[in-house]
DNA sequence: TAATACTTGACAAGAATAGTCATATATAGT
DNA sequence: ACTATATATGACTATTCTTGTCAAGTATTA
């Protein structure tokens, strides 16, 4: 059903709640999750995976929290996507990962559709920034 | 990570195989299954939400088989996505489905990039039909 | 040193995906 | 009428993914 996954979801809204704040405190993820209503642990699991993709910093202790590690122009929304989830990949028979196609590539009157979907899909979250999303 | 299912994929791949011998003789599962080397009993399984759907006729018996019921130019692919999986829909927040909404429609900050994903995505499967995909 | 806050890694329930199978029904050809 | 071929239906299952939870540890500030 292509659902987008809460993953995505919750990634987002805490960029955006750090999106909101940048160049400010730290948030922390109290505060993110007490505003939002998401998952504490949960949330905190994909902080850290923002972290690790190096998207947000975190700051210990006291008055700690995480803030942007860049500016939200330049932050894709795919790069959240990535960072949260890996890889946008629809299919598993595009240019990037040849190894795992099919042997029939040439001759699947079916791939059109999806490659066009995968495109399209990469190109709207590689467009839009997090700067875009805040008012 | 929004990865196509084989069920997406398995029940196109039918379609383009019927497609193939729209206003011939009938296909049986068998030689469908034979040819795209997909699981018997899961593409029987397809076909038959095919069926329910209206997208294709069966016919029982010796030489019988599945036909397409339309012309492969009026079936949209997002009408074979649709019988085989159910609606598209990347996120519960949409203009046809208000009930499923949270309360923060208006406030979320996140929500256009999800609408706007799921509208391009609906409209790729839209604009081509199974026509465009054959030889 | 107490309180706050992030870190790490393991764990788990529930749903979805992908696929199987037995049994029944229908039809064509002989 | 019989047989081989084909679909119909519904139940069943293994595996993976999603969506969390939690405990114990580390770092920092006031």
């Amino acid at each position: 059903m292509l659902k987008i996954s809460t993953r995505c979801r919750y990634g987002l809204l805490a960029m955006v709640e750090l999106g909101q704040c940048y160049g400010q405190a730290p948030v922390s993820a109290q505060e993110i999750y007490k505003k939002q209503r998401v998952p504490k642990f949960y949330l905190q699991q994909l902080l850290v995976k923002l972290r690790r993709n190096g998207l947000v910093e975190s700051i210990r202790g006291t008055r700690g929290g995480f803030v942007l590690k860049k500016d939200p122009k330049t932050i894709k929304i795919l790069d959240i996507v990535k960072a949260v989830e890996g890889p946008v990949q629809l299919i598993s028979c595009t240019k990037q990962s040849r190894d795992k196609c099919c042997s029939k590539i040439k001759e699947c009157l079916t791939r059109p559709v999806w490659v066009e979907l995968h495109e399209v899909v990469n190109r709207v979250l590689s467009e839009r920034t997090l700067h875009d999303l805040m008012r």
